[in-house]
DNA sequence: GTTTACTTGCTTGTTGTTAACAAGTAATAT
DNA sequence: ATATTACTTGTTAACAACAAGCAAGTAAAC
């Protein structure tokens, strides 16, 4: 409060709040229109109207920046996810997970495509990306473990089935969709798959035919 | 024929088939290791035996050598997968594609990790490789598309669904089960899956339940 | 209230690595 | 003998990463 008028006179903790924030958001423009490897950190630090330099001292690496994007934009899929599916269990709960993710597409595509981008980039033996993107895998192949197994206590899902392997199938289904997505956006038609893939999924799993 | 004994005396065109091979090997080698961000052309060369400057010589770029292994890798895929589907139509072809990868992937797993790799590096909008990648996808929506009319003009599979859409989620499905498969080999057991996928494929798609 | 010591947000200088290209050399083909 | 070809070496520009520095802010001492 020393300095009315011309500066916002922001306290430092808002001030890198704001650097952050704007970094994050040019990074995000970049990643968008060149690509991980066509982003330079000293394009993203002078986009956001600092300098060459602000975004490694503040991210530590191209890494530490590409993993703080990463969370943020997994955070707001599962967000989405939890709305949707809510309490759902069985084949309804894996309905409910892919009419959430059509939502997230059309809600969000560019979230959609800066994750599709940065886990792609995780296929890489070296990826410093790996890490996140095999704990979210894993946590998403967890949960839909849990939805069928409580699908078959509740008598909803077919007994006989591998529970797991078919998690890691539906995942890997989603995870196939977005990547063809991205590749060739007018190849696929969310809307047009929803239905199809839901019918799929009852067919296969429900006990009840 | 210049020369007995020491040198071993090759044509120049042998001498370039020999060391654009060994610089093609010497890039799996590389690839599978470090990834393709991580591995540098001089490395390249030179672990090939050559200099440091002879793969961007010959293949004009990295992205060139990148393509030129990439394209490799998909025919030896699709020789593979021509001889395990033959004439089949319908719901038999697309349940011999599944077979086919399976063969493939345990038979010849870096192919397939390389072919991962590099179309992953596809998803980026800036690419060169994504032409390639777009290409192959293309293609093999296609073929999956025809032997879906195929089977829908021969009666065997239900004349209601939307064969570019099935096709389309079908090589998704394909992908995304290798993407998984590189990220956390010890998610994706390929038996599991194939029987598993290919009684779908049949409930799903069928016209005789 | 003013001066002094310290912290913090950010910038600029620098280094090592890398892809790409250009210029060269020596072996081969004609 | 001359031209072509296979390959190497010199060089440049871009980049990530780090270090040193600067200026504005903050708090303590007097």
């Amino acid at each position: 409060m020393s300095k009315p008028g011309s500066a916002p006179s922001l306290t430092q903790a808002e001030r890198t709040a704001l650097s952050d924030r704007a970094m994050i958001d040019a990074a995000c423009t970049l990643l968008l229109e060149k690509g991980a490897s066509g982003t330079t950190l000293a394009a993203i630090g002078e986009r956001a109207g600092y300098s060459r330099g602000l975004a490694t001292y503040r991210f530590g690496s191209k890494a530490g920046l590409f993993a703080a994007i990463g969370k943020a934009v997994s955070k707001r899929w599962l967000e989405v996810l939890n709305v949707e599916v809510g309490v759902k269990t069985g084949v309804d709960a894996m309905c409910a997970a892919i009419d959430a993710y059509a939502r997230f597409v059309k809600a969000s595509p560019d979230d959609a495509r800066i994750q599709q981008v940065l886990f792609s980039e995780a296929s890489s033996p070296t990826s410093e990306s790996k890490e996140l993107a095999v704990d979210t895998y894993r946590h998403q192949v967890r949960d839909v473990m849990a939805w069928l197994e409580q699908g078959i206590a509740d008598g909803d899902v077919r007994a006989d089935i591998d529970a797991h392997a078919e998690a890691v199938q539906f995942i890997a289904f989603l995870c196939g969709v977005t990547h063809l997505w991205l590749l060739v956006p007018d190849f696929v038609d969310f809307d047009a798959m929803r239905e199809s893939a839901k019918q799929r999924l009852r067919r296969h799993l429900s006990s009840t035919q």
